[in-house]
DNA sequence: AAATTTCTGTAAAATATGTTGCAAGAACGA
DNA sequence: TCGTTCTTGCAACATATTTTACAGAAATTT
């Protein structure tokens, strides 16, 4: 075969960005457990997606098919030749890559764990960390470990945008007593602790508690001890096939309080950014200079 | 469910013996490229086998089911529970939660993103970085931009563990000619830019790939000018309901790919990991005494 | 803020699908 | 061979599906 057939769900995903809005929610209904959940009559497909009838009738036009009939005769065709082949093909990834290649096995992973941290996540936990991230009284700090660093350093460059009063406290604890020297009672400490819990953390926890500072603690689904010293934790599950483990549901939960902190000091995030965007533009301008 | 649901083809074997003629006809029709020739239209169905369309009625009643209809979606169950799409269904993710909250508008479009980016993402090209990755011969820097600095650092410090040869490239654009003294021909440069493109990793990447150095780039859907100097190049979905962008798929990618190097090079990464680990239980026991 | 364009759902028309009654035909036993 | 019983397909009917037309809503542009 010369020309490579494009099968559905990558047309679905190419066209994704020039769908419109109920297209794309019918878009992402039908990649839900493809290509099954597309077999069913019209009417089950649009309610599904929670979109009207005339909405699906037309996408499938969109996607250059002469009507419903046709697109599912695709789709079942497509649907055979996964079947009766299992092991040829390897053109896309998420219908015909090997169910053993070791993307799909971490995929299925990091989806379960994100499904758990966020099934065992306190919605009302995680607005009350957001408030206290977004209240311009208190000053924050970040704190992570060897792995975590990387994660509280992402933490970091974006808070540092959404508002004022943000330190980043390095890795070499030598210098942490400069830092809890400035904390105030009231200050936010963010802890990311995982695994292989790191002693000097939990002193420089303590320590910070004792000031009246609040922490706010991101731990694994074994509990840093530093949770006793913490006013919110949360737990983000982190298991993968690997000698190590999988920071990306703690991401997830991180960019989401990003987002959310962003939100409620919109008003001063906003002026950050454009004071920010104007910096950067002074300073290439400086740069051509030299 | 707790009794042991038979699936059709079974019901079919089973009841093999007392069909009729035609039915038998028709069941073999079925079995044959099951269960996909099952789900057209009772007329396809009929016409495939070579009976007509009252023949499929009734034997489907026979079966147990009420009509044509029943019978059809009992088959897409099965193919249901046959075919799982690794990126499976999103049902709630914060489940106390409601839909509307952040926490679920976040997670619905990280699944979007990670679905996308493993969707455009070639096996063959992820197994060829990795193999490059895993390489001793060649020694890997890596190197990332303003947002993407903690990516950059969190592959350094995992890739760190499992071979050696592995360089972080600071942020600091004035000491990269020391770097990039260093490179020699078949080096990895891994690079890491996504929008707001730097100029700087740009005319870094120039210089590297003039030295002979292969360069894996991993970029967002909009691609860094970088691709036109690398070898490998992944983009990474990075849209949220956000005013900036999400990393957790390009972390996605990143994680599986320090997987796979490291199974690669599991013979040598297991050495330095327990050599690593007495590292530490030593530098643990200094502590003690200070 | 008004106007234009685009999108989306309701409702009705068009079409295909699924079901049932019936008669012709095949199979089987006497 | 005949008669009975069971099987099968045709055709009409009922039902569900798919499509189209249209108007209100939303988004975008001027």
């Amino acid at each position: 075969m010369t020309a490579p057939k494009t099968t559905i769900a990558e047309k679905l995903q190419t066209k994704f960005d020039s769908l419109t809005r109920a297209e794309r929610q019918l878009a992402n209904s039908l990649l839900d457990n493809y290509p099954v959940s597309g077999l069913a009559s019209i009417t089950t497909v649009a309610q599904n997606a929670d979109v009207s009838t005339p909405t699906v009738a037309r996408m499938v036009q969109k996607l250059g098919f002469k009507g419903y009939p046709e697109f599912q005769r695709a789709l079942r065709d497509e649907l055979e030749a996964r079947i009766s082949n299992p092991i040829a093909k390897h053109d896309n990834w998420a219908t015909t890559a090997p169910e053993t290649h070791i993307l799909n096995r971490f995929a299925d992973a990091v989806i379960q764990n994100m499904r758990q941290t966020l099934g065992q996540l306190d919605p009302d936990e995680f607005d009350g960390a957001c408030a206290m991230l977004a209240d311009k009284e208190r000053c924050v700090y970040i704190v992570g470990g060897r792995i975590t660093r990387a994660l509280a350093d992402y933490m970091f460059t974006h808070l540092q945008v959404a508002r004022e009063g943000v330190s980043m406290i390095p890795s070499n604890s030598n210098t942490w007593p400069h830092y809890v020297l400035d904390m105030k009672a009231g200050d936010v400490l963010v802890v990311f602790d995982i695994r292989r819990y790191e002693h000097d953390i939990l002193r420089l926890a303590e320590l910070a508690k004792e000031r009246g500072v609040e922490i706010i603690l991101f731990t694994d689904q074994w509990s840093s001890p530093v949770s006793k010293f913490a006013i919110y934790r949360f737990n983000c599950r982190i298991e993968v096939p690997s000698a190590w483990d999988s920071s990306t549901a703690t991401l997830l939960i991180v960019e989401t309080m990003i987002a959310c902190v962003q939100d409620r000091t919109w008003n001063i995030t906003s002026d950050r950014m454009e004071e920010l965007e104007k910096l950067f533009d002074r300073t290439r301008l400086f740069r051509k200079f030299i």
